[in-house]
DNA sequence: AACGTAGTACTACAGACGGAGTGGTGTCAA
DNA sequence: TTGACACCACTCCGTCTGTAGTACTACGTT
């Protein structure tokens, strides 16, 4: 098992593209090596086997899909009305429509999860602790709106990132946005 | 390309039950003939190549997801309140987690049609007017909440369906039904 | 400055698996 | 007799995992 931290992320993003590209069965040692273009065998010395590669990907994806600590904090501050959050809430789903290929490998590690109890532990904490992330977020905001309410619109806005990355022809982008608009006003307003 | 309607019918459904067991790359001619129990090469008769069988799938699961016609006539007699209504909704979350296979085959064939057209415009069609029926079946009930409310109801459950059978540790059954609640009482009093 | 050692990059390969596709044989009914 | 179909056998091919082993590089020791 291999150490060079550098070497090993890149692996690992190069893993999320393929499972993006190629689907789960598709992550496979020689396609992750060809993605990162370094020789074949490479990642067969940073993972110990395809569960190892799986468990890994799935600690990592996480930190690749939410924002980065400054964005974070910026929006922290600002977030005291409601146009300002409804405004936030657009930038999250264009920012994880954006990087399509992270969210799409998210799709495939939560099928592989049905399979993977390892990969699944790992999928559970990470995104547990990124809902009640938000939740906390919401609450300290002061905006209207309890837990149930900042999940259902969780649930929401997921699901509209799914329909557009996978089958973009059933709403329009005008019709996204409006439907973001209004899950928010819901939000808010309950 | 053979005829036999039953036979093609057994065939498609083992390939549904393979889609969720083994994921997309999984479903092989060869897999489907071992889940149908038939002899090998029988699928091959059936579908001219992997492509066709992906199709033939795409247009068959939506018929096993929905409620038989028997179903559907009785919930449309029977919304005229909103304590039906949310038991409809209920009914409809829970008939689908049920079908556990058809669900999770469905999710791998939207992440499949990423990569195969013909297959993403036999799903775009299929939810299309899954979703013009939904707002179609509403406005007819008459209970209040437009077509905007309708969809965003359809987001929110579908996105909780997947938390269900992909993770299952992230809400508990009490927490799933509450948020059924919820989602339904917030998209009749918008 | 020469040498040794450890860690890592890279190569090569064995062994196995599984899939697509094809051709052929038997059977039954019109 | 002819045609549609079920069933079966077999080949070719690509790719995967896991491992063994070699080459390179950096660094510490003498």
């Amino acid at each position: 098992m291999r150490k060079n931290p550098e070497r090993r992320q890149a692996l690992i993003d190069a893993a999320i593209e393929v499972l993006a590209r190629e689907g789960a069965r598709g992550l496979t040692f020689r396609a992750v090596d060809a993605e990162a273009a370094v020789p074949p065998g490479t990642a067969s010395n940073y993972f110990a086997n395809r569960d190892d590669l799986f468990t890994q990907v799935g600690g990592r994806i996480y930190e690749r899909l939410l924002p980065d600590e400054a964005t974070i904090a910026r929006g922290r501050e600002g977030v005291q009305d409601e146009t300002r959050y409804t405004e936030l809430m657009h930038e999250l789903v264009d920012r994880v429509s954006a990087f399509n290929s992270g969210y799409l490998a998210l799709l495939e590690l939560r099928l592989e999860s049905t399979r993977r109890p390892e990969l699944r532990a790992v999928l559970t904490k990470r995104i547990r602790e990124d809902i009640d992330a938000n939740i906390g977020y919401h609450a300290a905001s002061g905006l209207p709106g309890d837990s149930t309410a900042v999940v259902l619109l969780y649930l929401t806005l997921n699901w509209l990132i799914v329909e557009r990355l996978t089958l973009p022809d059933i709403f329009t982008e005008q019709e996204i946005h409006e439907l973001v608009d209004a899950a928010v006003r819901r939000s808010l307003n309950a």
